[in-house]
DNA sequence: GCCGTTTTCGGCCCGACTGTTTTCAGTCG
């Protein structure tokens, strides 16, 4: 049973006792579990076959930790059996409707016998639910837009999708004279991989004329919203933006509450109270005194609770606040420490550009190396190169190393890894090349256990360097390939091998949590934009984004080693 | 149900909005 499985019936669990009226804090202790463990690194199947403590895990006690042994080991949880069948099946989903929490929730259970979103459209168009007691016409309606939103909400935007549009409208309202601030807040700051809405903050010396021009802008479709320093849009894409124009003087606070996480915020508060400080998007409050002091920047509000800064990335409420109080924050990775790009495609393959175009397009990003990757093709997939054209590109790459100065190009493979778990060229070609990366395309519905194989054995052949995009998953299209990624892991360790972040803004592929339980285990990753044009080159900072998250340092990510030391490092590992 | 730089018991984040009310409950982020 994956993490994921476990927190979605944790999940359940707080919204039944949500319905049941239980002590809200016994409902958040569950709530907070949820999160803790959809962002724990390590497996908890693992930890119990290991015999570790789960009260490692932040926010497990005795209870949570023996209903989770329990819930693995069998398969299924006595306590959440039975408080299922205290309620109507279906209730729960009552919940997923803005507006409607656990007590109307209950009352539209319980005297109109409402236990589906279809029955309770019905109910509302009927009338009935107007004439319930404190709820009326307007209540009604809402739940009736909400419903039908809820229809046509699409899945949450990758995040590949979305940052373009908004750097877009950042870019022409930072233009405008008198704006001084403005950036991006919420889960697009945090570099998540899909959003749900947009949140911008800024000061000016304008707002009313930036709102005016946000609302104006050619990519704003319907303006849901505005007011004098507040704006709500829908725009190109279907993506929804709030702008809000706050004041200069709290700037710093604003932004870090709009930033969040939630989680991230309330372990900061918690922190507050603790030494007399009382916490909101104003600033800050000494409780004795009643004082408030506010923040125009962000980095004063996070010093004056004696903290390090924290980088947005890591405010998901994973244990960063307390090492910000030990000062053990680390310097994440940046776009300027990576030197090179390992993964990429040519015309030679699938890609659009030539060697020489993707050479130099890589020269002007100030890379010292890249690796030509482009498909093998025994199974004739994207034009792949078979023996004879690796040997002839092996020797154009050569040339062109002659032709060129300041960048190194090296010849490499992204080679299939065929379903039988053999590679897909031989020994004696993939032995030439400078680096050899392996990958699953083909027959991607095959067990688990089949999988897991064929991978462990592509990372047991000695001619392998580095597996890309392990799971296989597009965002939104589809998921990832069914594998034990904790054996994946632990082998690449073993054998010193390397794994990718794909910087592909659909693959993000190994993703943060993944990323962060390889760096735990010691296993170096490679961020590889896996480009197919000259253009994609530029993907590189999605997967940035990823690696920071992941709490990934320079030190953890191979392509930050300059070329001198890229090759001695080969060299070691040959 | 969790947790501890006052605590192993007694606390537990904070503020705003909405709709339905005459002072507030419910919900959200």
């Amino acid at each position: 049973m994956k993490n994921t499985a476990i927190a979605k019936v944790f999940s359940d669990i707080a919204d039944l006792l949500e319905l049941k009226g239980e002590n809200t804090f016994k409902i958040r202790a569950y709530q907070k579990v949820v999160r803790a463990i959809e962002h724990y690194p390590k497996e908890i199947k693992i930890m119990i076959e290991e015999g570790e403590d789960l009260r490692n895990i932040p926010g497990v006690g005795e209870a949570i930790a023996k209903k989770t042994t329990e819930l693995v080991t069998t398969g299924k949880l006595g306590y959440y059996e039975n408080l299922k069948a205290e309620f109507p099946e279906g209730i729960t989903n009552l919940l997923a409707i803005p507006g409607i929490g656990p007590k109307t929730a209950n009352r539209l259970s319980g005297e109109l016998g409402i236990s589906s979103v279809d029955t309770l459209e019905q109910a509302v168009k009927s009338g009935q639910v107007a004439r319930l007691f404190r709820l009326g016409d307007k209540t009604a309606d809402n739940m009736l837009q909400q419903i039908q939103a809820l229809r046509r909400k699409d899945q949450r935007t990758p995040i590949g999708e979305a940052l373009p549009t908004v750097e877009e409208i950042l870019g022409a309202l930072r233009s405008i004279p008198g704006v001084r601030n403005l950036t991006a807040a919420g889960s697009l700051r945090r570099f998540r991989e899909t959003l749900g809405d947009i949140d911008l903050m800024g000061t000016a010396d304008n707002p009313g004329e930036v709102i005016d021009a946000f609302v104006a802008l050619p990519r704003v479709g319907q303006v849901l919203a505005r007011g004098l320093t507040k704006a709500s849009a829908i725009v190109s894409g279907g993506l929804q933006v709030d702008l809000r124009m706050v004041e200069h003087d709290s700037f710093g606070s604003l932004l870090q509450y709009f930033t969040g996480s939630k989680q991230h915020n309330i372990s900061l508060r918690e922190r507050g109270r603790r030494q007399g400080l009382k916490l909101s998007e104003y600033g800050i409050t000494t409780v004795a005194t009643d004082k408030l002091e506010k923040f125009a920047l962000e980095e004063e509000f996070y010093h004056r609770l004696g903290l390090q800064y924290i980088p947005p990335e890591l405010r998901e409420a994973q244990g960063e606040v307390e090492k910000a109080e030990q000062g053990t924050i680390p310097e994440l990775v940046e776009l300027a420490d990576i030197k090179g790009d390992l993964h990429m495609h040519t015309d030679w393959s699938d890609g659009h550009n030539s060697l020489e175009e993707m050479a130099l397009a890589a020269k002007e990003l100030g890379y010292q190396y890249i690796a030509i990757t482009d498909h093998s093709g025994g199974r004739g997939i994207a034009h792949g190169l078979g023996a004879e054209r690796v040997r002839e590109q092996i020797g154009e790459i050569r040339a062109l190393n002659e032709r060129l100065s300041g960048i190194r190009v090296f010849s490499g493979i992204e080679v299939d890894i065929r379903a039988d778990g053999s590679l897909d060229l031989p020994h004696e070609v993939l032995f030439d090349l400078d680096i050899v990366i392996a990958a699953v395309h083909s027959a991607m519905n095959q067990s688990e256990e089949r999988m897991t194989k064929r991978v462990l054995s592509a990372i047991e052949d000695p001619d392998v360097d580095i597996i890309a995009h392990p799971t296989g998953r597009l965002l939104g299209e589809r998921e990832p390939v069914a594998m034990d990624l904790e054996a994946i892991i632990r082998a690449a360790a073993k054998n010193n091998k390397i794994l990718e972040i794909n910087a592909m803004p659909a693959r993000l592929d190994l993703n943060d949590i993944y990323a962060s339980r390889a760096r735990d285990l010691g296993v170096k990753l490679a961020i590889e934009t896996d480009a197919h044009s000259t253009t994609h080159l530029g993907f590189m900072r999605f997967g940035i984004g990823v690696a920071r998250r992941a709490w990934c340092e320079p030190k953890h990510i191979l392509n930050t080693l300059p070329l001198g030391e890229l090759l001695a490092f080969w060299e070691r590992n040959e």
